[in-house]
DNA sequence: CGACGAATTGAGCGGCATCAATACTTGTGG
DNA sequence: CCACAAGTATTGATGCCGCTCAATTCGTCG
């Protein structure tokens, strides 16, 4: 096998794509483009017009307020789909920050376009992600506004927990986190003083362990309850789609 | 001109629409429902099969978390199109009610596929749509992450303001808001008791006056640099989308 | 007029922020 | 391979923003 499209891998995970649709898929991550840890790939206001499939590594997306205060507002992991927000505004209402030495593949949103035209069954498919995505930001909304530091803690970490289990078969209970605690804090409106509080805590209560950057979750069970956490992996139900 | 499609209208106001989809539109919208202030339209957790399209009144989007708090996720307008996530999950994550009485249109999933099949532009605008939404979650999410009470409050009276002129040009500077203090609260993550007092402030400082359940903006300039609210219908740009 | 939900106001408290000091980790150049 | 620098983690002390509890008042609808 080629070159086999991240984003193509990651769709065929919820639906069967036919092979001309993988093929144009995969057409849009002709220019892979290495990215340094810490580099800026978009910046927040700038003027914008591609889109990125991130292929390795992890991005985040964030705001800076006036105040100076940053809200990370999503960490991507491989096969994310990123910077839709290009589709609809010309100037990107979010920055995008490797977190980690990347690799993403831009396109320009005429390629988008063609795709969309070409292969509505895709098009289908985006919006459905979207729709999911959407879903996700409501979780965190919740999380944000209605639950305690501890709570947030533990939902951010299932949530990155299952998100990586999407992909990665390998991962039993213990995951790389690969964000500092001010990160985290920047995710979850805390912190770092209080996240590391907070990480500490749970750590004697032996819900987790930590060595190196590696974070294992020893009572997922209590720490859904904790969290408020539900999984939305579970019960997607995308059957329904018109067949290819 | 007879029964217009409530959705159809809104989507123009981005994108002009062929008769054919129009058609297609108006055809989601044939089965209106009348639903009474209060009504559950949806309750979380429960199966669903079905999509709405908003054509009267308000609704809001909300979950109650385990310790029996609210968090509001979004209040709906005439156009709107709500419980997209149904598109997604078998089981509905979250609630809908309706905050007037109302008129909605109920229609299948089914229903909405054979749209997606048969006029594939729309799915992409919906694609588009999903988006901004998924852009207006994130303003709310840096809100209530990273700024304080009052600026929420501001924002949060910004961004009703502003989404209900999108639909309704006699908008100049007040609007009825139909949310009670516990509602608002709920939306930005606040006690009643607290966004009384910063509503009550922020009269007394000019901000803002109220009368009946009407509320003046009197300074949105000074408004929008409080709650740090960037006002994003300016820049949509989706001249690119195919051409119908 | 009575009743119930909503708004308003006060008192007191607690969770998380802020400020600050110290340890640890990692990468870099000599 | 060591030494330093810079970033990150950890811990304590203190303070404030927004919550909780509670008591009126106001508004509206039957």
């Amino acid at each position: 096998m080629v070159a086999t499209s991240c984003f193509a891998e990651q769709l065929t995970r919820h639906v069967p794509l036919s092979d001309a649709e993988k093929t144009a898929l995969t057409k849009l991550e002709e220019n892979p483009r290495k990215i340094k840890r810490g580099a800026m790939i978009q910046r927040a206001n700038e003027p914008i017009t591609e889109l990125f499939v991130l292929r390795e590594g992890r991005v985040m997306s964030f705001v800076i307020l006036p105040d100076g205060s940053r809200q990370i507002l999503r960490v991507y992991f491989p096969g994310d789909f990123i910077g839709s927000a290009s589709t609809i505004y010309s100037r990107a209402p979010e920055s995008l920050v490797a977190l980690s030495d990347a690799v993403v593949c831009p396109f320009d949103k005429h390629a988008l376009r063609r795709l969309l035209e070409e292969h509505p069954r895709v098009a289908a498919l985006l919006f459905l992600l979207s729709n999911a995505e959407r879903v996700s930001m409501t979780d965190r909304l919740a999380s944000l506004g209605r639950t305690s530091a501890k709570a947030r803690v533990a939902a951010f970490l299932l949530d990155m927990f299952h998100r990586l289990r999407v992909t990665d078969d390998n991962i039993k209970d213990s995951f790389e986190l690969k964000l500092t605690q001010e990160e985290i804090g920047d995710s979850i409106g805390l912190t770092s003083v209080h996240v590391n509080r907070m990480i500490r805590q749970m750590e004697q209560e032996g819900l987790i362990s930590r060595s190196n950057g590696r974070i294992t979750l020893l009572d997922v069970e209590r720490l859904e309850d904790i969290g408020h956490y539900t999984n939305r992996h579970k019960d997607m139900d995308l059957d329904w789609l018109p067949a290819s």
